[in-house]
DNA sequence: CAGTATCCAAACGGATACTG
DNA sequence: CAGTATCCGTTTGGATACTG
């Protein structure tokens, strides 16, 4: 395999973008840091319900490729402040574009196999 | 875990859009079938160096979510063409969102970590 | 609080063989 | 051609316990 033609090329605009998200949660992290601005380890873990293991690794993902800040203060308790970068803002027009759709989506599913509670 | 609020709660939209794309290759294959409006089983896997599992598994999955229609010609050889359901569609302003960060973060990557040949 | 370390399960990926 | 099935190794993801 290895193809390195169309999406799969390293220059690619769209390989590279689905390259920079790959994984289960890159979005979901950076659409949480776009809402609250700056969040720490903790609020971040408690809003997505993801591991320490995962949440760490996504964290390392996103500053690797420039997307997220770090930035730790030194006290006690220790408080670690994450955040994004001019490039990781940048992604939010796609972050709302998928928004709408997803709302798109769940209108557009009006059978609702999963929504058996309108309790809402 | 399981704390069915913000994100991850089912009637959230932005959940449900990441929901409706996990996985590596969902992006990918409707990016092609965008492109192509429509496409065989072995074009897209041509396109994309996936494995037979991995695209079916994927096509499945697209079509269980409204996303992707399965037209099946009963010729021989067999022809099995696909393409963007009205829903699919509807991502493709997401996509191009998307195709623009991409864009913008190779701009931004002057280093070239891994560009080191220009013959391209 | 913000992580590491460890172990285990599920997803991914490749090769090969087989089917309609 | 368009898949399905199986085996198997690798990668990713998750639960739990532990550390600075």
């Amino acid at each position: 395999m290895s193809e390195n033609v169309g999406i799969t090329a390293p220059t690619c605009a769209i390989g590279y973008a689905f390259k920079a998200i790959e994984g289960k949660w890159k979005l979901p992290v950076m659409y949480v840091l776009s809402e609250h601005g700056t969040a720490r380890y903790n609020e971040i873990k408690r809003e997505l319900g993801i591991t320490n293991m995962m949440l760490t690794n996504t964290l390392r993902d996103l500053e690797e490729f420039g997307l997220v800040n770090r930035v730790q203060y030194n006290e006690v308790p220790p408080r670690v402040e994450y955040s994004l970068t001019d490039n990781g803002y940048a992604i939010i027009p796609a972050l709302k574009e998928f928004e709408k759709w997803g709302q798109l989506l769940l209108d557009a599913k009006p059978e609702a196999e999963e929504g058996e509670n309108e309790n809402d």
